[in-house]
DNA sequence: TGTTTGACCACGG
DNA sequence: GCCGTGGCCAAAC
């Protein structure tokens, strides 16, 4: 069958690594979709299996929060893996940011 | 079936 | 360096 946008972005989502975070951008690019907002948008279906809260926008901001079962859910998910969050926003966020492209390759597809 | 809406991003002023 | 605007594409209405 033919992965959707969501199954897509679930997927890509599955392998940022604990305590790593990645943006909207950086899954829609590397999926070749050129629409971030897409990202977004399929993760406001939040699935049990993805850990949404690794996936900030490019600033690092955890701007996804209010979708959350609380507004401060996200940041003490982030920060028992690890991640420490100030002000909204992932501290040190150049560090921890997780390249899809670079960490899983161009040649990595859909599982399943 | 056409319009509206997004957890965004890049660019120009 | 901040603010406004356009663009992106798929789902919901």
């Amino acid at each position: 069958m033919i992965p959707t946008y969501h199954q897509l972005v679930y997927a890509v989502t599955r392998q940022v690594p604990k305590g790593r975070v990645t943006t909207y951008g950086a899954i829609a690019d590397f999926l070749g979709l050129g629409a971030s907002r897409m990202v977004g948008w399929a993760l406001n279906n939040r699935v049990d299996d993805v850990p949404a809260h690794r996936v900030v926008n490019r600033k690092g901001e955890l701007s996804g929060r209010h979708k959350f079962a609380t507004p401060t859910l996200m940041a003490e998910l982030l920060e028992y893996e690890g991640v420490k969050i100030e002000n909204d926003q992932v501290v040190e966020f150049e560090r921890l940011f997780w390249s899809p492209a670079a960490e899983l390759g161009d040649d990595w597809e859909f599982p399943g």
